[in-house]
DNA sequence: ACCTGAACACCGTTCAAGT
DNA sequence: ACCTGAACACCGTTCAAGT
């Protein structure tokens, strides 16, 4: 019994799952034809060429995100929508570096950019509000998560992080970031990640403002 | 007469030059080594390896940031340094991707950071305030950056680009987007990079609101 | 129509050898 | 102390050859 057929959709697949697992510098052509049991040369009868394929990548990481409901009240809508496009890029941490880099976006980003456009206009913002709200929130969320993966207060090794930064750079130097550091960020309980909402919720208020203001 | 000495800063500024002119995945070491007519291998007496170049390159970036004055007042000292943050950031196209993989900050994301939180503190905004502000606007603006540099509204070729994407995607199936491209951005006069002010002070006015009603 | 092996033009990095 | 040439283990991609 030979392996399933190969097909466009397996391919990516199984780059996402590899790029999950070890990071998109990790990804080659090779190493991809052999998690599918395949020469990598087999895999350019289903992708044109690895910039295809991240394209494809990219694409299939939208498609994750659920779609607001242009009927739906439009902050009620937005802030699920938008505390699951985080959780869909940590889920998938290579995607944001790989986003800049895409000159075309795909369907799945279409239709989500559509659908976002339909709720907030069809909730009276004109289109000027409503680019600057797109504006606005796709920049956050990308930027936040970006931050959030960048910062060494991922996991459970806060502590020997932070012992590793004061060691390097005195606290005399750095007193308001030692002070952070001690007395709030190792704080027990304390997630990072919590400030995601908190932004949030800073933009949805100002959007609410400016949409009050105009109409 | 040889060229001048190898030093790990010019090693560092051939990189970035190299970079800022053809991209990240345009700089190898053997490139980068031709422009500074030297082999390679000479790279590696003033840098660790790669890694450390870019780790270097992008603390050089943030370098170009102009520091808050803590003495100033947060707004007048925030809003002119995030713009400049847009700016350092948009010069130097390659640096956002490769901040995620950073795990060590450099020594000027520090400095950074630590006159960011002193001036937020000189100006009565609490720890717990002052790590509110710095993620959503250091998130902001990173994202923004990101953003603005995958979307196609960029030069002077925005209509060409409208009219493939118009013309790949109907525009009975996308008519907010449709509307978006023809009636706002494709406007004389738009620009994509106005978004980012108006943003920002969305932005400063929610915090301001934040630091008045808990102080 | 799909898969493969060999080949080409690249990478980052090491190491012993030069000066 | 710094630079180099050869070498190693990788890349993405092409192309003619197989089935």
């Amino acid at each position: 019994m030979a392996r399933a057929a190969l097909t466009r959709q397996r391919v990516v697949e199984a780059a996402i799952g590899l790029a999950d697992a070890t990071g998109a510098e990790a990804l080659s052509m090779r190493k991809l034809g052999e998690s599918l049991g395949v020469e990598a040369m087999s895999l350019y009868n289903h992708v044109r060429n690895k910039e295809d394929l991240l394209d494809a990548m990219v694409d299939a990481v939208y498609a994750e995100i659920p779609l607001p409901d242009p009927a739906g009240g439009w902050r009620d809508e937005l802030r699920p929508r938008y505390l699951a496009t985080r959780e869909v890029l940590l889920r998938h941490r290579w995607a944001i570096p790989l986003m800049e880099s895409r000159a075309m976006p795909g369907a799945a980003n279409l239709a989500h950019h559509e659908a976002l456009l339909a709720c907030l206009r069809a909730n009276g913002f004109s289109l000027t509000q409503a680019a600057h709200a797109y504006s606005v929130l796709d920049g956050y969320v990308y930027g936040f998560v970006l931050t959030e993966k960048a910062l060494p207060f991922d996991g459970d090794d806060v502590a020997e992080v932070a012992q590793a930064m004061l060691a390097q750079f005195p606290v005399d130097r750095f007193p308001n970031l030692a002070a952070m550091a001690s007395e709030h960020v190792m704080q027990p309980g304390y997630d990072y990640g919590d400030e995601f909402g908190w932004g949030l919720d800073l933009i949805l208020d100002g959007l609410e403002r400016a949409r009050r203001d105009a109409g």
